[in-house]
DNA sequence: AAGAGTTTCGTACACTGTACGACGACTGTA
DNA sequence: TACAGTCGTCGTACAGTGTACGAAACTCTT
């Protein structure tokens, strides 16, 4: 009885285990009795390991940082962007109640910071100037995290939200419909006919973009 | 004393407080009883002009997209899309607790309703497909929404804060940033240079994005 | 065995959203 | 004028939150 090892604390395991119960529950429901419930401790226990619930979405966030893929050294910049943006997407997919809390957090996590040096990197060794780097990092992520954030809030989490939300609406708003012709020829006939593929629609504005810096960058 | 006109309620009034509060101290500081206190009511009076606090929320929502004005229907797409823009992130900047529950609450108010039907509706009379027209929204939003993300994140939001995190960030960082040549280049050549305007930066990605369509709607 | 960490957590406090039901002030009918 | 009914107001209560404080229990060194 004594050493019952039974899955002592650390940080790693605090922060692994309220990641993943971020990702099955929310970002709500997750409350620092409901994290220790899921470590078999007392809530207080957590606080040897993080100083207070916002640092743990600090490290939390970092975790996510860290699945990113970093941009590729032995690929032209332009694949190696597309991939880092593609792999940013997933991530933020796997793990949506991130969205929102990459940026800015008051303190940047280790990954965060390795992320961000080597997008730069990868930009200015593609020959962008510092100024056109500074602009060029700054679209790509507007863009990236402002996609996240759409599908993120746009898809509801399960299917019998989705099937409630869709039924509401279209009873909610048939009322007003006859107002918004757009709203109904383009959403109405694109949903009805091919349905809404994110991951292609993603693509479609990334590489949009990535053409318009490669313009920049070779005139 | 009877009819003492003290202010009496309304849904109206209860929503517009109500971002004002939010505006001054953030939407987590929001609360039931705060914002009664804020009208002169008890907490549960509230419940009366709102169902909870969700409702309240989307409520307030749909106030701040009634303030980003329509796409004018006198000038070009490309002027009409950029003002609209550029509208929006006026918007979000007054709003900053906005971003990210501009998009995808389960209701729809009618400002944003009419505001999605005005865009649809701009790019399509340009002469955009109805495929087209879906892209171009997506990626013109996708970028709004995350470039406000990232500004509204990225600035602390008093003075005193400002301070403390660079003064912060300095010395944490200090042993790292070894490790992130291009974080020091860039970010530290970049903002000790000419500082961040994020006006002139939201509008070179808006441009770049707006010449990419304008591209793709003439071939 | 004694003492010094280090880790655990029970209790408590201030605060949250909101269900319930009571109270008063109005309105309409008799 | 009297009574009934509705509507807006809100006091109280409950379950849940983050976390400060301080007391225990365990581990390790001497």
């Amino acid at each position: 009885m004594s050493t019952d090892t039974r899955s002592q604390l650390n940080r790693d395991l605090v922060l692994r285990t309220a990641v993943e119960y971020a990702d099955r529950h929310g970002l709500e429901a997750l409350s620092m009795r409901k994290l220790a419930d899921e470590l078999g401790a007392g809530a207080m226990s957590l606080y040897h390991y993080v100083p207070n619930k916002t640092d743990l979405i600090d490290g939390m966030v970092d975790l996510v940082f860290a699945e990113i893929e970093l941009p590729a050294l032995d690929v032209d910049w332009r694949t190696a962007m597309r991939r880092r943006a593609v792999s940013t997407r997933e991530a933020l997919n796997r793990h949506r109640w991130a969205v929102g809390h990459m940026e800015g957090r008051s303190t940047h996590g280790p990954a965060n910071l390795r992320l961000h040096d080597a997008v730069l990197g990868c930009l200015r060794a593609a020959g962008f100037s510092v100024e056109m780097t500074v602009h060029a990092y700054s679209v790509q992520d507007a863009y990236i995290y402002g996609f996240a954030l759409q599908e993120t809030d746009m898809t509801p989490e399960t299917p019998e939200d989705f099937a409630a939300v869709a039924a509401q609406q279209m009873e909610d708003y048939a009322a007003m419909l006859a107002d918004f012709p757009n709203l109904v020829e383009v959403v109405g006939g694109y949903v009805a006919k091919s349905g809404y593929d994110y991951a292609t629609e993603f693509l479609f504005g990334l590489d949009l973009i990535l053409d318009g810096l490669e313009r920049i960058r070779d005139a």
